[in-house]
DNA sequence: CGCCTGATTGTTCGA
DNA sequence: TCGAACAATCAGGCG
């Protein structure tokens, strides 16, 4: 049963390039290079220590905000289950059975996304900048108005989308 | 007692 | 352009 991963199906031609960050699967997921200091994990301490609070993390992939919902849909149908690998695989394998219409919704609010992040290293940057001189930070009100264009339209969809998932979960899990 | 690892894929920055 | 690293989660394992 696929013990080779999905290297086929889902393989892009260019993500053949990438090929290399399957490696970080044989067992480390990262710092080969830098190995100097500690290379700990310090996305961990830096949460604890938050030095930079307003250090953008990361937000969420398309692949990140289906598996937030899959997750919960997931501990339903298996709250016993206790290994985030478990999740994991199964969300891995349920991505890449969802056609690209399901993923549209994730793949728009991983768009979405995007803007807000880029706001918020714009303010970031910014503010490096600011503190570097002064360590005033303040600044304007850059309150994060991101209501632009489109969005805002869920809401109640979002328990729609747990609902959606559930039943596609229990579908394909019958299958 | 406390931090790290595991596993998924995607995204994002850096050299 | 390519590569490497990190994004969440949760409980267990190790120093």
């Amino acid at each position: 049963m696929k013990s080779a991963k999905g290297k086929g199906p889902t393989k892009k031609g260019t993500r053949e390039a990438l090929k290399p960050v399957d490696d970080r699967k044989l067992g480390k997921r990262k710092a080969p290079v830098k190995a100097d200091k500690s290379s700990k994990k310090l996305t961990k301490k830096e949460k604890a220590v938050k030095k930079d609070p307003n250090k953008p993390k990361r937000p969420p992939s398309a692949f990140f905000v289906f598996l937030e919902e899959f997750r919960k849909v997931y501990k339903q149908e298996h709250p016993n289950v206790k290994a985030v690998s478990a999740v994991g695989k199964a969300g891995g394998e349920k991505w890449k059975s969802l056609s690209d219409a399901e993923k549209a919704p994730f793949e728009a609010k991983a768009a979405k996304r995007k803007a807000d992040y880029e706001k918020q290293i714009s303010a970031y940057n910014k503010k490096q900048e600011s503190m570097a001189d002064d360590g005033e930070e303040e600044s304007d009100r850059s309150k994060s108005e991101v209501n632009d264009d489109e969005e805002d339209s869920e809401e109640v969809s979002n328990l729609n989308f747990a609902n959606w998932l559930l039943k596609l979960f229990l579908k394909i899990n019958d299958m």
